[in-house]
DNA sequence: ACATGTGGGTTACGAATGTAACCTGAAAGG
DNA sequence: CCTTTCAGGTTACATTCGTAACCCACATGT
């Protein structure tokens, strides 16, 4: 995936998130259809949003009657590696550091701790 | 200590590293000797990151002889602030998505894992 | 007396971002 | 036919960020 997935920025996340939810490669009508009811932005800003998607390689165009676009990277990689980027900067580069943290600031609650208990014993057996 | 905090760049970072790293304030000349080792900023670079900092309201910057500089902002407030809004960015506001993805993404060795559970009994007593 | 360094202050400049306008040409509505 | 809409493409423009140059004034080494 490269560290190319670290260049997209908030408002292109917008769009990925159009094209990680739908599944299958979307035509821009599609893209605005789903984008304009959660931002207010002008087509031309979408367009301008995909072709930087594109450029940074994370997004694929394929032309058929009209273009259609892809995401080249999955929201999973995309998620975990900027997780692993804020671990690098801000906890050492150590999960259990930011787990450790999470634990110490009441982010979670008994019902939370609970589940993720038993998450832990799952992730025992192997 | 408000959203201010979200707009500490990574340049700003280095800076606000050395000042929380020190406990005290520091006069440029402290803050230069302890980042030309660690970057090969110009002193200028420094004044500049420094003002913005100021600027942003995350460090004080005090007239004595010669102006010294103290973060308004811990590293742990920082760091605390950061996560959440990752998490909120991309684990929907939970932190325990955040963990339950950290768990399946083999990020955390069997130690790690020993450790936590340890810590996650230990929150359980309240 | 003079070059150098240092602190304070101002200005700069390119890349990235957020957000959009504008132009062209085809399709579609009426 | 004429207006509107939409895709594709180009250009714009303010803000932030990374990184620094430049100017002035004072202190200091030689």
């Amino acid at each position: 995936m490269s560290k190319l997935v670290s260049k997209i920025s908030d408002s292109e996340l917008q769009v990925m998130r159009v094209l990680w939810e739908a599944g299958t490669e979307l035509p821009i009508a599609e893209i605005r259809k789903t984008l304009e009811v959660r931002s207010d932005w002008d087509t031309s800003t979408i367009k301008t949003l995909l072709r930087r998607l594109c450029k940074k390689e994370v997004v694929l165009a394929t032309k058929k009657e009209v273009f259609y676009y892809k995401p080249l990277v999955t929201e999973k990689e995309y998620n975990e590696y900027s997780t692993q980027k804020l671990i690098d900067k801000l906890y050492s580069g150590s999960a259990k550091n930011l787990i450790a943290s999470l634990l110490g600031s009441k982010k979670l609650d008994d019902e939370d701790i609970e589940e993720l208990r038993t998450l832990f014993k799952v992730g025992d057996d192997n």
